[in-house]
DNA sequence: TAAATATATTGTAGTGATTACAAATCGAAA
DNA sequence: TTTCGATTTGTAATCACTACAATATATTTA
């Protein structure tokens, strides 16, 4: 996904593409991992010595309204950030606090209990250790 | 589960029975609402009259670190908690907020991508509108 | 182009949930 | 009853997030 199609795609969903929601879809879009508030501005303050965490805040409030990103709640006191808007599970590890991704058949979910809901978001987390830190520990 | 049962799982968890700890976790038995530390304190507070919110806090954390109730993230501001400890999957309704139990057939949860990654919790949560809350919005 | 208007960004102060910590209280032994 | 460790409390601190007004930037109008 080039700059220009980032372009196109905010405005699809009704998003005046400004430089820095630009620059801040872009980086959701090429790290794939599920940044919070905090990193997001880390990583782009030396690129946009200007940027403000507010923007970073005012910003992805605003994709997470217009349905462009979502808000993943799967730690206790941070959120997180996705632009992968597809029904895909995560598994947070608990040594290393790296999210990964999983896909989720969805179809199994049938909500058994609850008729006549009208289900908006799936969030599926799963919490354990990682494939890399189980070696670690092994060692 | 009566008091006296509630005294032997509390100690079967490692868990010393203190009157403040065996009333905090019969409320959570007793109301299967998923409640916030701030609901908790303000439903006990007045047959406790010197309970404080701190002890609230500590409880819960006690609680989640020996394994004896889950945490639940569904809100993106403020933790909820679950006695409940099978695993199940949790509605909220963006309306009402009311966060209702389902099913959860977990063997469809295959994690297809994640070769040998050890899971430790699960978390499944829906968002959208309950039931009760789409009948009153149709009349 | 320049003025007027709308929109985006910034910085600061405020809020609300949670934690840190030290003092007070309680409770089981000795 | 005294002692000693665990629990509870109250207060202050922290941290993520929001409110809001001022500033800067972009867009429209004349
Ligand atoms: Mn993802
Ligand atoms: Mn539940
Ligand atoms: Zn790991
Ligand atoms: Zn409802």
């Amino acid at each position: 996904m080039d700059i220009k199609e980032i372009e196109k795609f905010l405005k699809f969903n009704q998003i005046k593409p400004s430089h820095h929601r630009l620059k801040i879809y872009e980086y959701l879009v090429k790290n794939k991992n599920h940044p919070t508030v905090d990193l997001i501005y880390k990583e782009l303050v030396d690129e946009i010595p200007t940027l403000s965490k507010t923007t970073v805040y005012n910003t992805l409030n605003l994709f997470v309204e217009k349905g462009a990103v979502q808000l993943i709640t799967i730690d206790e006191s941070e959120n997180r950030y996705d632009a992968d808007m597809s029904i895909h599970g995560h598994f947070k590890c608990k040594h290393c606090g790296k999210v990964y991704d999983f896909p989720v058949k969805f179809s199994a979910m049938d909500m058994g209990g609850l008729q006549n809901f009208q289900v908006e978001e799936n969030h599926i987390y799963l919490k354990g250790l990682c494939n890399e830190c189980q070696i670690k520990k092994e060692v």
